[in-house]
Order: structure tokens, then C-alpha cells, then sequence
DNA sequence: GTAGTAGTGTTATAATATAACATAATTTTT
DNA sequence: AAAAATTATGTTATATTATAACACTACTAC
């Protein structure tokens, strides 16, 4: 069985359920202070699961903004080929998933003819709530 | 004049000077202790001199390295729609310019039907000088 | 049932980035 | 050319993000 399919463990479980609880991407200090009363005390505790759940395409990084969100796909099986939109007004991410620009990025080629194992791409705008204020 | 032709200050003209020196992306604290014989003595200095070569499109962000890189296009007139491959093994960066690529992101319009102000695309794989090694 | 791997808990610290304030230089407006 | 506005600089302190290192525990897999 390959990782992403693994079970979780307890601190895993913890952070991941935070995460999913939020809309809105969260931070890894934020992540820590929600769940100090689930006896998970230091950053350390917080990074090795976020690292993990990465792996397991449970939640994605935002890099961008240093933030993590959890992935709305049943089965991630691309936790290393993200698109995301991201609002600089409320700094909301969405996951774009639209088949063809993934085809399109995953079968693209450079210049010397290589194909890439991953990529990360961040779409900036203003959302439509924002557009509406 | 829009801001991208804009001259650059003393701080600017340092900064930019010692990132366009590296072939690689570099560290922000790397870039401070490198230029404070230069008379550049703290990481604000450093900042804010970062801040205003992006918008001046002269030098990209590599997000998910936290580095900086300088722009090898003449006149950038895109410092918000960078497109880079990155190698996991040696952390090299380049610009990737294909025309065809970037009118497609620019032009792609989300489920809403929305078109982005810009975007981040950074691809992940294993360089042609790493794969030879 | 023991060897290997993954996970936990903890302390300390490294690395990245900004707030806030005082001052100086430059540009724009009048 | 003086006043006003904007941009840049210098500095100290601190906030934010992330990892190193070590001791220990739990869970697979053979």
C-alpha cells in the first residue's frame, strides 16, 4: 500500500481536523495554539504531522503564505501538482481543479525536452465575495 | 514612467547587484551578510530593498525556497506571472519562458469565469546537470 | 519476539521577516 | 526656491516560521 493511503496517527488526526474544521488556509502557530488542549504542546509536534499529511495528500501548503489547507479531493493522489487561487484581499485559497490545465502543466515540457515530477501553481485575484464589497 | 523603469537607490543597486552576481536564488540573510561591507547593516535594509526589485519586476521570489533570484528577461514587465523550474537536488532555480505557457495561464479563466491578476508557477523535478551525475 | 520503522514529547535554537521610530534625500507642487 | 509629499535610509527590537537534537514509545513485519 502506498503512503497516501496509510492511516493516521493520533497527532496526525489531530491537525488534520483542525485544518478541516477552517475554511480558510491556517498557519502553523495558529494550528498550535488550537490544539494545545488535545496535549500536542510544541511546533515540532505540529510540523512532523503537517509533513506527513502533505505526503499523504491530506493537506496542501500554501506557499505563498506559509499557510496549510486541506485537500477537498477524496483521494489526493497528487499531493506534489497543486493549483490554487489565492485572494489578496482575504487571502482565502481555493483549489482549482480543472483536468485540463492539470494535463496541460503535468505533460509540459522545458525547453531541453524534460517533463517535470511536480509543480505548484498560485493564482492571484481578488475573489468574488471581495469583488462584491 | 510606470514603476518598473523606475532608477534604483543606493540599497537597491547593492542588493540587486550581489543576486545578479549568483546563478542560483539566494537567501535573504545570505544577501545581508554578503553586502554589509557595502555598508548594508540590517535585514530591513535587505527587505525593503527585496520589496521594491520585485515590483520593480528586476528580481522573482522562489516561494517555496524563500530565496530571490533576478530577473533575466531585459525589461520584466511581469514581476506577478513567474513561471520556474526548480531542482530538488541542487536547488538551482530558472525562469522558464514559453510564450505558449504563459498566455495559457494568462488567459485561463477559474469555474466563476474569472481571469487571475497574476500568478506563481514553480515546477519540481531533477536538473539536466543533476541527472547526469 | 526482536529488529526495524514510524511516531511522540521536549528543550533549545535557527532561519525568515516585520514593526516602529527617527532622520535624510529626492521629487513634485506651488 | 520654499513647502509639501514621497521615497529611502538607519537602527533597535521583536515577531513569525521552522528545524536540530535527544530520549523514549508504539507499531509493523518478518
Amino acid at each position: 500500500m502506498d503512503n497516501k493511503n496509510k492511516s493516521l496517527s493520533k497527532n496526525q488526526k489531530i491537525v488534520l481536523d483542525f485544518i478541516q474544521k477552517n475554511k480558510k488556509p491556517v498557519k502553523a502557530y495558529s494550528i498550535l495554539s488550537n490544539v494545545q488542549k488535545k496535549g500536542i504542546n510544541a511546533p515540532p509536534q505540529v510540523y512532523r504531522a503537517l509533513d506527513k499529511l502533505i505526503e499523504k495528500g491530506k493537506v496542501h501548503k500554501v506557499e505563498s503564505q506559509n499557510s496549510f489547507v486541506a485537500c477537498k479531493m477524496a483521494n489526493c493522489d497528487t499531493p506534489h501538482a497543486t493549483i490554487f487561487s489565492i485572494c489578496y484581499e482575504c487571502d482565502n485559497a481555493s483549489e482549482i481543479n480543472d483536468t485540463k490545465l492539470f494535463n496541460y502543466l503535468s505533460e509540459f515540457k522545458d525547453s531541453s525536452g524534460s517533463i517535470f515530477d511536480g509543480y505548484n501553481l498560485e493564482f492571484f485575484g481578488t475573489c468574488n465575495s471581495c469583488k462584491k464589497n
